[in-house]
DNA sequence: GCCAACGTTGGC
DNA sequence: GCCAACGTTGGC
């Protein structure tokens, strides 16, 4: 039985159609604790949402899945990417990220807005006030309650 | 661009 | 280990 995940992505930096277009890639770039340990736990096949974050509107774009297991991120060693961190090394690597795969793309976006209307999702972290968290888990019954939606 | 909410850092 | 100061996220 596969997990379930929300990760959010700023649009101008790697957006739904960027996966799309590459079919895989490495979420990197995570550089909160709380996340990284939830990546750490992800199992291939797990299922994510993909959701567009700081734009507008913001919301929930498509769907992806875990195809790679948690590695070490090594843009963290890298003095010329954006998400070098000096405290992290090949040898004691401090971040990781996972692989995922494009599933697909909804014909609309399903914003935050609209998410937060629903009675169903009051309990889902990301219609939490205050939830910044880059990576989080989805329960089942809102997963199929999202997917459900959208075949409506 | 504002700012609330949260995370991290570092002095003590 | 506390907590003030600072930095970041991300909706609006």
């Amino acid at each position: 039985m596969p997990n379930y995940w929300l990760m959010k992505s700023e649009p101008d930096a790697f957006s739904i159609d960027d996966l799309k277009e590459k079919r895989q890639s490495p979420w990197d770039g995570v550089r909160n604790y709380q996340a990284r340990n939830l990546m750490k736990t992800m199992e291939e096949g797990d299922l994510v949402f993909f959701y567009h974050s700081s734009c507008s509107p913001a919301g929930i774009v498509g769907t992806a899945k875990v195809c790679k297991k948690a590695y070490a991120d090594y843009t963290s060693w890298d003095k010329n990417s954006a998400y070098f961190d000096s405290k992290s090394t090949p040898e004691n690597p401090r971040w990781f990220m996972v692989d995922i795969e494009f599933i697909e793309k909804w014909s609309e976006i399903l914003t935050l807005a609209e998410l937060k209307n629903m009675p169903e999702l009051e309990n889902m972290l990301l219609t939490k006030k205050g939830s910044r968290l880059s990576v989080m888990p989805v329960t089942k019954s809102e997963w199929k309650f999202i997917t459900l939606i959208l075949k409506k």
